[in-house]
DNA sequence: TTTATTTACGAAAACGTTTGAGTGGATTGC
DNA sequence: GCAATCCACTCAAACGTTTTCGTAAATAAA
């Protein structure tokens, strides 16, 4: 390793002192231009690379924020995160992912030592497994925070969303369309705004056209994914619902599952809607109809609300965006 | 935003010296056991949060490692970094995530940034879309590097992959035994060694079941997609394969399109194979057989040898693991 | 010409931590 | 009993930037 170059290099080569080339690599209007030509020039020839922790330590800037997510391994969510790289890219920062695995502890861990001054910003789609969110309440003082998908309607951040309830409440409505009377739902992040909001639609839907709403119609997710299956399997065996509803897609593919095993015939005895951003839903069997979230651009636009943020100093009256979900109308579904 | 405490806080609070209380932290040997403890519970209760910045200056070590990948919202790519994210957090060290999209230039400029020292170490699954790899040729020199999944073969660093040859060959004589007498090839990664090495395999499987290879029964990867779908469908109608054997993913999909297109009967009329880490493969329609990559594992291993690397302050001997690939038999392979 | 203002740069103090070189005092070895 | 060793801690110098303040020279205003 040859010794590392830096801006009193620059200095020495250029017989000009270490500010000078400091407030040259920065732009400053202080400099002359020709001053800054000879030390950009220089600076690009020798590869010279502003050390970054120096840089962070003096002027409190990271030029980094920080990812949390429940899972990268899912559509949804690697899809966000494509989406927040891509501007967090084009501004020059760096992205810091963190899994939480549905664990509260573990995120908790994670934004306690985010508030080291690691990062600018944190952008977060909070874990489901409880809905103990005190910590949020004074992380939000202490660093600019955007919550997407997953939000806490208490916590005074900006926050990013779908529109649950509506697209909960049409997929609901279009199924009664096709002549569906016994709508069973798969219940999924129940703690969560968004669960709630998802279940609040369907059963507003399912009243707005005269079906009573039961319980023994819902399953409840699990962590287990046997446990799923079993439940799911359960439900179709005693109460034999024309329509299903899954509001996360990690439920839609056991049901698809059961009905295989059960001999359950798609369409034709059940209908099956799921929110999911699985690339794959047209060519399952059948092709599933799906309640799409615009994945991409929720990352693009979380990350910049963050930005936007970051760019005034002060921190913003948390606005709270709702993007559309698009009902996708596919075999699944298909009236006879 | 109150004012931050650091080590100085501590200090003066116990009365004792900042070096003191930098060294209790650290556990170092040259503090009494009294003294930590007392330094360690008034951190917790101040909730002192180490500057990393600061740290990383004096003591060029970040805790922090790059995963250079070309896309994200590939389940592939996801899932290593699953894993590579779970043991660095096991190590308490944080993850940045970078996407080149397959853009040389772009990944050229990630890794040269990260010459700063920004990070310990980098992870790499190198860019298809072009094979001069110079700098990365002096990348390894100045930064632990392990090239993951897609490497070059002539740079001397630590590096993991698949079986690609053989998890090839293996499909291809797979096809042969289900009687398979004409088998397209959908050739992708063909200037990286994977994709080298899988389109040998199935050249040197066809050879060894003196069935001839022809350029005619390939298509080439490209990054339209559109242009995929129709040099498939070309494909299929100009040559009539019996089976195709897709080396990623993202050319097998446009397959079923065609296939559901021009009313080819999978796997009657054409029996597909695709190297792919969907997760839907058992729900499509048919179910796809697939050589499965272990992404997760990939991902840990990936980062376990990187830590071994930084563990031992020396470069060690490039290491050069190979993992295997599974070939899940599905429906669209099945034997009449 | 004198005075004010601008321009372009330099000196030096931070930022918060780590770390090697001390330093008294106690303990040990011979 | 004296030197050597060890213990537990302190001092102070780094690490590579940014930034405030100061200032000489050049220009403009008077």
């Amino acid at each position: 390793m040859k010794e590392t170059i830096t801006i009193k290099t620059l200095a020495k080569e250029l017989n000009i002192s270490i500010s000078t080339v400091s407030k040259a690599l920065n732009d400053s209007y202080e400099i002359s231009i020709e001053t800054k030509q000879k030390v950009w020039d220089l600076a690009k020839m020798l590869k010279y690379n502003r050390n970054p922790s120096a840089s962070n330590l003096r002027s409190h800037k990271t030029k980094t924020i920080a990812v949390i997510i429940p899972e990268i391994a899912n559509n949804f969510f690697s899809q966000a995160i494509n989406g927040i790289e891509e501007v967090a890219r084009q501004r020059g920062y760096h992205v810091l992912i963190y899994q939480t695995h549905e664990n509260t502890e573990l995120e908790t861990a994670f934004t306690e030592s985010l508030l080291s001054g690691r990062v600018d910003g944190i952008l977060i789609s909070v874990s489901s497994d409880n809905n103990n969110h005190d910590h949020f309440a004074t992380l939000v003082k202490e660093i600019p925070t955007v919550f997407f998908d997953r939000v806490y309607e208490d916590i005074d951040a900006a926050k990013i969303t779908t529109d649950d309830y509506e697209s909960a409440y049409n997929a609901t409505s279009y199924l009664v369309e096709c002549g569906c009377k016994k709508i069973a739902y798969l219940y999924a992040l129940n703690n969560l705004n968004a669960g709630k909001q998802r279940m609040a639609g369907y059963r507003d839907a399912l009243e707005a056209n005269q079906l009573v709403y039961r319980d023994a119609l819902t399953v409840n997710y699990d962590k287990d994914a046997e446990l799923n299956y079993q439940n799911i399997k359960q439900l179709m065996l005693t109460e034999q619902p024309d329509a299903v509803i899954s509001s996360i897609e990690d439920l839609a593919l056991p049901c698809y599952y059961v009905c295989k095993e059960l001999d359950i015939n798609i369409p034709g005895d059940l209908k099956i809607i799921s929110f999911s951003n699985l690339n794959t839903a047209p060519l399952l069997n059948p092709s599933l109809t799906t309640i799409t979230q615009p994945a991409l651009q929720m990352g693009k636009e979380a990350a910049a609300i963050l930005f936007k943020i970051l760019d005034k100093k002060h921190f913003e009256p948390n606005e709270w965006l709702t993007l559309k979900s698009t009902l996708i109308k596919r075999d699944s579904t298909s009236c006879p």
